[in-house]
RNA sequence: GGGCCCGUAGCUCAGUUGGUUAGAGCGCACGGCUGAUAACCGUGAGGUCGAUGGUUCGAAUCCAUCCGGGCCCA
């Protein structure tokens, strides 16, 4: 009390409730109640409604589990784009959607039920048992999205179990039939000949195995000169672990630019890779033999692709030929490097046999017995057949050599016996085969490609050789839970019936009764009335019980989902994912459009790189470097995971670790600092206490500039898809222009001056302008704290907008020339106060000065520079460098070059700047500020 | 093994068509302030640009090989 005056209360100090800790993970959720109560996906449409459309179709995730850091990040990113897009008057619709068939979710509810209670289990208990589960994860993912802050239609997402989703796989399968782009062929798969039942690779349980390991000899028929010599027979010899597939044998695989010898053991030269003679003649015991040699007496070499051609008799069936081709599997680690080839019971086989247009015989029925196929073995399960035809070999003399090998061999997860492959008849897609007239898909495909913009650019390179090398798609699978393939077999003369009415009657069932129906009612039942197979008039038709690969029903979502809702259309503007999809999602999508249409089903592909650790290696929960958003949430809020996801550069993997979530928390209060002083300086402020441009003082005019042109850069980098630049942008503005130049300056202004003043009310002008800019563009990405902001904003501030989302994109209006000045003359300007700065540093050092204030600051510079700075005027340049008082003085020697003395004046109790104080004991600026009150 | 891609300070990112001592912010250390205060301001120390070889008067930037990492195949 008495002596001084508590000059505090008399100052314009900043007055704000919003909190400076920002305690997201509880207040986060409160935001999602308030954009729930204003149905804020509702709105964001609403104030768009006639603009300009933009579709970002949703790619969908696997209804199967939580989620985790990928596909946080990667529906982060998809909402900050639909965000911005909305802010910047964008019509944007976002349906989220959900892969929800699958092997995946049969699997685990299989395993679930056990085996006992599979085999009490129908098929359609099944179905609806995978339905339960799958929807269970729908919504788990769902809130677990929304928490993340993601926006969108999540009362009426899409899911591939809708039965219009259904329907939209046999329009398309329609469309591709009728052009000939779907044929029914065969290919081996992993087969158990116990549960008779194909297995996918994820029901496949490796362990060791005791297996044969035999040298078998197939005779040329006609011996290639170079080694015929005066050998009795001359022969391939190949090396298999799998007796009981020679009856398939179709081809021998060599290696194409292999060597390849002949190997004279007594009358008989067996051709073999050179450099695996070594190991086969150890292995077969063989004590005397030598490499056939030619005039010059050194071995006689050929390459792999010189043999090719050459015929050999097939090994078990008598009068039967089979070939020598060449192929890129061929390895020379192990055997003799000429493979026995029987495309029915191996992939690379069946790839193989294809390329050279081979028979594929499958002499093996589904309990693993041969059928007549295999001559001399038929009605003999394969396993007893192994010794048989072991013996069988030795006996004709085409047995170098039997033995047995430890090897890890493939077993079914259910019954645990080893598994087979075997080739069964599958469904394809034609990729270089069409109708007369149509252009194949591999070629649409390819010119459709570069249609579309890939971002980043080399994106398409990838996509480019995906297409060009794949084979036929295979898209049907032995499975209960997915859409079945549409169509039906004669079971009179085994043909397969289709016709548009067919395709149409389907279709109507499953958009009615979903495809539930297929496997519950009678074709007759919702076929046209006296449907009949074409070639033989049979009246019995049976559906397909193979259901369609899950990434042609996701991939038909351009037709289920974009086609068939109202408010999204085909093409979509945008398709967002990560790089694994250019062989998934990116791929089905567009062979099943340019399958049915002839053209892309987007204008635009963005690929994200994958989510890893701190040293770049990927998340594994054996390592234990797992990081889970649902745990950041938690801890940090998911604004913490938004900022991360905005500050990375996606175009290659994202590091995600403790200490890159602590930065990333340290730049967010940093951020929120600056909202909150900006929020605590305006809380007396209206726009119709704004100053206008002529009467702002320089430096206000200099701010307003620079919030120009931030504005534009950061509009810039979102609409180049570089979001990681817009917040480099802003946050570099708010530490380097904001916190640590204008706001400092900016302080003694506030606090000091008359509350009504000019100076005072143009910083506060400045202020709102930033404010409203500022909490605009980081809305997209801190969608909680934006919208946080917003509602401590001064009513009169928010422009009549509900929420910041729907508020619109800020547009700072300068006058490019005036700006243009500006910003040259504050170069100079900065560059100065940055010598002030480290010359007060030293003075405080050497004792000179304390706090800047105190300092009188004399700048020795040219002529020119001294030109700049005076026109700022002297008392102008004092308060941006917050010293008492500078001087300038002119010299060519000098560049910059300050010294620092002690202020002149005394300190003002109220404002403390060292100044001559009044009569009142303050300052003239505090005195008359006083008055004012 | 093949295709596509990545590797700049502890972290996140800049580095135009190859051209002066490689930049920014954060973090860190030290100092200041105590009227943005679990804030704020200042100063400073950190990089042989993954490695090696080559092209060039000159390379983080071009080429080759290798190492490490990712996705997709095999």
């Amino acid at each position: 009390m008495g002596d001084k005056p508590n000059y505090k209360d008399t100052m314009n100090l900043p007055q704000t409730d919003f909190p400076m800790r920002a305690s997201l993970a509880t207040r986060e959720p409160e935001w999602l109640k308030f954009w729930d109560e204003i149905d804020i996906y509702g709105k964001s449409l609403e104030v768009n409604e006639g603009g300009p459309t933009f579709i970002l179709h949703d790619g969908p995730p696997y209804a199967n589990g939580h989620i985790h850091m990928g596909t946080a990040f990667n529906k982060v990113f998809k909402d900050l784009i639909v965000k911005y897009k909305t802010m910047r008057g964008y019509w944007s619709p976002y349906v989220p959607g959900w892969d929800c068939h699958g092997q995946p979710i049969e699997h685990q509810v299989e395993k679930n039920l056990g085996s006992k209670g599979m085999a009490e289990t129908s098929k359609s208990d099944l179905r609806a048992m995978c339905r339960d589960y799958a929807m269970k994860f729908v919504g788990i993912q769902a809130e677990e999205f929304k928490r993340l802050g993601v926006r969108g239609d999540f009362d009426n997402p899409y899911l591939t179990l809708n039965p219009s989703y259904e329907a939209g796989n046999v329009r398309i399968f329609k469309e591709m039939y009728n052009r000939g782009l779907i044929h029914k062929g065969s290919k081996p798969i992993h087969w158990c000949m116990r549960c008779k039942t194909a297995l996918a690779e994820a029901e496949i349980e490796y362990s060791d195995e005791v297996s044969d390991s035999i040298y078998v000899k197939f005779w040329f028929t006609e011996a290639p000169e170079v080694f015929a010599g005066s050998a009795a027979k001359v022969g391939v010899l190949i090396w298999t672990t799998t007796p009981w597939t020679l009856p398939a044998n179709v081809a021998v695989t060599l290696a194409d630019r292999a060597n390849y010898v002949g190997v004279r053991i007594g009358d008989e030269v067996l051709v073999m890779a050179e450099e695996l003679v070594k190991s086969v003649v150890e292995t077969a015991g063989i004590e005397s033999y030598e490499l056939v040699t030619g005039a010059d007496g050194e071995p006689v070499r050929v390459k792999g692709s010189e043999l090719s051609g050459l015929k050999y008799g097939q090994p078990i069936h008598e009068n039967v030929e089979g070939v020598i081709i060449t192929g890129g599997h061929v390895e020379l680690s192990t055997g003799t490097g000429a493979v026995h080839t029987a495309p029915g019971h191996g992939d690379e086989d069946y790839l193989v046999g294809f390329k050279f247009n081979l028979p594929s015989p499958m002499p093996v029925m589904d309990n693993g017995v041969f059928d007549d196929g295999a001559g001399p073995f038929a009605g003999m399960h394969v396993n007893k057949a192994n010794p048989v035809i072991v013996e069988w070999l030795t006996e004709r003399g085409d047995m170098l050599h039997a033995g047995k090998t430890d090897h890890s061999y493939p077993h079914c997860w259910r019954c645990k016996q080893p598994v087979i492959f075997r080739a069964t008849e599958q469904w394809f897609v034609n990729m270089d085969e069409a109708k007369e007239g149509r252009t194949a898909l591999r070629d649409g495909a390819l010119s459709s490609i570069e249609k579309v913009e890939w971002i980043p650019s080399w994106s398409v390179n990838r996509i480019r050789s995906m297409v060009t090398d794949r084979p036929d798609w295979c898209i049907s699978r032995q499975r209960a839970w997915g859409v079945p393939i549409p169509t039906f077999t004669c079971a009179t003369c085994g043909d397969v019936v289709v016709s548009d009415e067919i395709f149409d009657a389907v279709i109507h069932l499953f958009e009615t009764e979903g495809a539930d129906a297929w496997f519950t009612k009678e074709p007759a039942e919702y076929l046209p009335a006296g449907t009949t197979c074409s070639r033989c008039g049979g009246t019995e038709l049976k559906p397909e019980q193979n259901i369609v690969d899950v990434w042609w029903e996701s991939g038909v979502s351009h037709t289920s989902v974009l086609e068939a809702r109202d408010e999204l259309r085909r093409p979509a503007e945008l398709y967002l994912e990560g790089t694994d999809q250019h062989r998934g999602w990116f791929q089905s999508s567009l062979l099943t459009s340019v399958g049915a249409y002839d053209e892309p089903p987007f204008q635009r592909v963005l690929t994200h790189g994958f989510i890893v650790d701190g040293d770049g290696r990927k998340m594994s929960k054996s390592v234990g470097n797992v990081i889970s958003p649902l745990d950041i949430i938690e801890k940090s809020g998911a604004d913490i995971i938004r900022l991360w996801a905005a500050a990375a550069d996606y175009s290659q993997d994202v590091s995600i670790s403790d200490d890159i979530l602590a930065r990333t928390s340290d730049a967010y209060r940093r951020m929120r600092n600056t909202y909150r002083f900006l929020l605590s300086n305006l809380f007396d402020y209206t726009p119709d206490r704004a100053v206008a441009w002529g009467d702002m003082p320089e430096i206000d005019q200099y701010a307003m500039a620079r919030l120009a042109d931030v504005v534009e850069r950061v509009t810039k980098s979102y609409d180049d898809w570089k979001f990681h630049q817009v917040y480099h942008t802003v946050f570099n503005y708010c530490v380097t222009d904001l916190s640590s130049f204008y706001f400092d300056v900016l302080k003694d202004r506030l606090y000091s001056d008359g509350v009504d003043s000019v100076s005072r009310r143009s910083a506060q002008t400045v202020l709102a302008e930033i404010l409203k800019a500022l909490v605009r563009i980081m809305a997209p990405i801190l969608s909680f704290t934006a919208e946080e902001v917003w509602q401590f904003m001064p009513e009169s501030l928010r422009d009549g907008a509900v929420s910041v989302h729907i508020a619109g994109w800020p547009d700072i209006e300068v006058s490019a020339a005036e700006a243009g000045e500006l910003r040259e003359a504050y170069v100079t300007v900065l560059e100065v106060r940055e010598a002030v700065t480290k010359a007060l540093e030293d003075a405080r050092n050497d004792k000179i000065v304390g706090k800047s204030q105190e300092a009188h600051v004399t700048i020795t510079v040219q002529a020119d520079t001294a030109h700049i700075l005076e026109a700022r005027g002297i008392e102008s340049l004092a308060e941006m460098f917050i010293v008492a008082s500078v001087s300038l003085d002119v010299r060519t020697a000098c560049t910059v070059c300050v010294q620092i003395t002690p202020a002149i004046g005394e300190k003002c109790p109220r404002c403390w700047s060292f100044r001559d104080l009044t009569e009142d004991g303050v300052c003239a600026r505090c005195a008359s500020a006083l008055a004012s009150q």
